[in-house]
RNA sequence: GGCCCCAUAGUUCAAUGGAUAGAACACCAGCCUUCUAAGCUGAGAAUGUAGGUUCGAUUCCUACUGGGGUCACCA
């Protein structure tokens, strides 16, 4: 497609057009493939755009073009009208080529991102998820751009969450002698003991503030006490993350912990007040004042000598870029946390710190009753979440194919719930508060991962059902292949669509955005479910246009497979 | 209260300052003896209020209204 716009391009060059040469997609299909906006050169030549057209368009009759079949004037714009067979040519020899809709805007450039910034000891709830989700396609959509991308995670394993979830497993257990009967997903039962905890906490502040600033000083002191239950419940965690880091299809190259950054954050303080940049505050606590970036006061180290999160990403910050070496790092999190980063990245300038660093702030999950409390059990737990769609699912398949066994029924709905979880999360502006509808995200139809993934399914029904023996994917395109029996509208449609994968792909980069890919997922696939009720494919006479039409089917199933692994979805043959 | 973000059909969301504001869900009317009906076709339905910039504003600016986030011992 990029080869077609350029020749498009060219030839306005010639007939006089200068500047930033745009094309656009004009609203209907009636009105052209691609579509010139005058507004700009009428500026330039002084006269309206609507002249401007009629005179770029007086001056493209005298041309000569294989690709452009036509050009009109619709008011204000230049429309051409394009050749089916010379747009096939073109885009099913693009499609069939490896890592087709890459680019290299990153020029090998390497880029450290970190995500999702878990806490152990705490709930594992449907926001993390959407930034699981989020991240995991930001990485593919850097490696597809030419960048050198570099996962990592930073979990906090050591902050007052902690202490709050110790206290409450210490109170449990003295209660119910509870550690001898732990259930078996013992990273989720932290997670209840911790919103139990802080509960209670939060309403008998008074009575067991002591009793809390006690255990942390132990647990930093790394007092017997307390060690052997702090080391056993972080691993359970930790083994649980790995567990979900797995199934979400996390790869992260390291996992740094605060406790490996905590000291190393304490000097960096350390010298901050030495420096004069950071101040005692009250109860001696260490301050920085950015009130005159109007950033507010940050705290750096509590009252009592603890650190806190802000005092180990200092270090955490310093530690990257010296063992990655990158050009940049980027930060994943909920957008609540924008102004906390404002701060780091300040704090980290004022100490002289010169490295890229960027933060991108995902909008939060809202359920209709409003934001996800622990306080008010008012928060879906990914792990819950995924159980009543892989059941909704099985029942759906089971249903649907009775004649299934059941391993193969397990399998494809397993990918089904994945692809469901991850392309919910993703189908709306990554920026931007969603509110989560269980009916909706349970529901499999329309905007959904399932819609796309039956097209798919579809695709492979019609090739193994074809008996054409088709080219492997990357022996280019198919030499015997006669593109001018592709002539209707909605196989041009397709070839559109997939001829714009390229500027997708680089669209989401620089946005942050994957619900750039959801929606081109969805929009190729609704044109082919239109294209698929419009035609036969393979009922036909002519074994040519059946050959012709199959491989642009092959060609829409591996661009939406293609993008679905951008957003680490994987298909299915059947569903 | 300060700062940041958001406001589009009944609902959930789209729309680099450009063509008749697109979808999905829900609702109503149709389409399976034919390649997978998790599909397709058709109908109704929207830019919070008041100004400004512009040839042109859902998009940019200002004020207002409503909602969310955040503002040193939380992460």
């Amino acid at each position: 497609m990029d080869i077609l716009k350029k020749q498009i391009i060219e030839l306005l060059i010639s007939v006089g057009v200068s500047g930033n040469i745009d094309l656009t997609s004009p609203p209907k299909a009636e009105m052209g493939d691609l579509a010139f906006g005058c507004f700009g050169i009428a500026k330039e030549w002084s006269v309206s755009p609507n002249e401007a057209a009629e005179k770029i368009v007086s001056e493209f009759l005298n041309l000569k073009s294989e690709v452009i079949k036509d050009v009109k004037v619709f008011g204000p714009y230049v429309n051409f009208y394009l050749n089916t067979s010379v747009v096939a040519k073109i885009v099913l020899t693009e499609v069939a080529k490896k890592n087709f809709g890459a680019n290299n805007l990153g020029h090998e450039k390497k880029v450290l991102i970190e995500y999702p910034s878990q806490n152990t000891h705490k709930e594992f709830h449907i926001g993390h998820l959407r930034i699981v989700a989020i991240g995991n396609t930001l990485v593919n959509l850097y490696n597809k751009s030419g960048f050198k991308m570099i996962p990592i995670n930073y979990v906090n394993d050591f902050g007052s969450h902690v202490v709050k979830c110790l206290w409450g497993v210490l109170k449990r257990n003295k209660e119910q002698g509870i550690m001898s009967k732990l259930p078996e997903n013992k990273q989720r039962w932290l997670g209840e003991v911790y919103a139990e905890a802080s509960n209670y906490i939060k309403e008998y502040e008074l009575e067991v503030r002591s009793e809390l600033d006690d255990l942390q000083k132990k647990l930093e002191a790394k007092d017997k006490s307390i060690i052997k239950l702090f080391k056993q419940t972080r691993g359970w965690s930790i083994d649980g993350f790995a567990r979900l880091s797995q199934e979400l299809g996390i790869k992260h190259d390291k996992i740094f912990y605060e406790s490996d950054v905590k000291e190393k954050g304490q000097k960096i303080v350390d010298q901050l007040l030495q420096a004069g940049i950071a101040e005692v505050g009250e109860r001696g606590a260490i301050i920085i004042n950015l009130e005159k970036f109007g950033l507010d006061i940050a705290l750096l180290r509590k009252s009592t000598g603890a650190g806190v999160y802000l005092t180990s990403d200092l270090a955490l910050a310093v530690e990257k870029f010296k063992k990655y070496k990158v050009e940049e790092s980027i930060n994943i999190t909920g957008s609540e946390q924008e102004f906390y980063f404002k701060q780091l990245f300040k704090i980290l300038e004022l100490n002289g710190f010169k490295n890229k660093m960027t933060h991108i702030g995902c909008g939060l999950v809202n359920l209709p009753s409003g934001k996800m409390s622990s306080r008010t059990g008012s928060v879906i737990l990914y792990e819950d979440l995924r159980d009543e769609i892989y059941a909704k699912m099985y029942e759906e398949t089971k249903s649907r194919h009775v004649d299934w066994k059941e391993n193969k029924i397990k399998k494809i709905v397993g990918v089904l719930t994945m692809a469901v979880l991850k392309f919910t999360m993703q189908k709306h502006e990554a920026a931007k508060l969603i509110t989560f509808d269980m009916k909706e995200a349970t529901s499999f139809e329309g905007f959904s991962a399932p819609y796309i993934l039956y097209v798919v399914a579809r695709i492979n029904s019609l090739l193994r059902k074809s008996k054409i023996n088709l080219q492997p994917r990357f022996l280019v395109s198919e030499p015997k292949i006669n593109y001018s029996l592709l002539t209707n509208g909605a196989e041009k449609k397709l070839l559109m669509l997939m001829g714009d994968y390229n500027e997708i792909v680089i669209k989401a980069l620089k946005n942050y955005n994957p619900s750039v890919i959801t929606k081109y997922c969805f929009d190729l696939a609704q044109a082919f479910n239109d294209y698929y009720n419009k035609v036969s494919i393979l009922n036909l006479d002519d074994k040519e246009v059946i050959k012709a039409r199959l491989v642009l089917c092959r060609a829409v199933k591996l661009v939406l497979t293609d993008a679905l692994g951008l957003l680490t979805i994987a298909t299915v043959q059947e569903m």
